[in-house]
DNA sequence: ATGATATATTCATATATTTGTATAGACAAC
DNA sequence: GTTGTCTATACAAATATATGAATATATCAT
């Protein structure tokens, strides 16, 4: 695929989206949703050890970028990866960063 | 490959890493230089439109968090991907974003 | 309705990023 | 040497991001 006609639209899309997930902490959380599972916000914040707020705003900022997904269900929000070609991200920029 | 069991400090790097590349204009920069390309900073500047020092903050982040490598040669310096693997990144993000 | 639990939002503060102007440094030609 | 060209850096202002405490909202159980 060649990406040298992006307009810069979308270039400012996909810029976006790269920066949603550039984070240590939103890495994590794409590392505790690869494979299709499907977490809540509390276990995420267990996972991650930092606060209930903060878990939710990055969740927040990966679902309002297109990464995840959300489905309410009683009392509990599932996030999942929304595009599961998103993981080869995290793989190729962990074969190349480590 | 899995990446589960990246330590907090590969985190660090591959977030660095791919914030580095998180940006309209240093996409842009990645998608003149695929294919194994170099280009002085000039070439850059004048692709992209932007103030020389800016087009050169923009290469020194790059290269800084090991995206791209340069070779001076004379008055000029060249800028080349360091790893070509990164283009898939952004041909994935191209594919997920647009 | 009350209380308990899960999630989202508001707000403030600290920190980081982006951009361009101006300047400095490196190099070649003369 | 001086001049012109290419690149990098210092600085400042504007903007964006990250974090958590406090609060609000939603839902379930009783």
């Amino acid at each position: 695929m060649k990406f040298e006609n992006l307009t810069a639209e979308q270039l400012e899309k996909a810029a976006a989206m790269l920066k949603a997930i550039a984070h240590p902490m939103r890495i994590a959380i794409l590392q505790y949703l690869d494979g299709g599972k499907q977490l809540t916000v509390t276990e995420i914040h267990g996972l991650l050890g930092i606060e209930q707020s903060t878990t939710s705003h990055h969740l927040g900022i990966l679902k309002d970028k297109g990464v995840l997904l959300s489905k309410r269900e009683g009392k509990n929000t599932y996030y999942s990866i929304k595009n599961e070609n998103l993981s080869s991200i995290i793989e190729c920029i962990a074969k190349c960063a480590c």
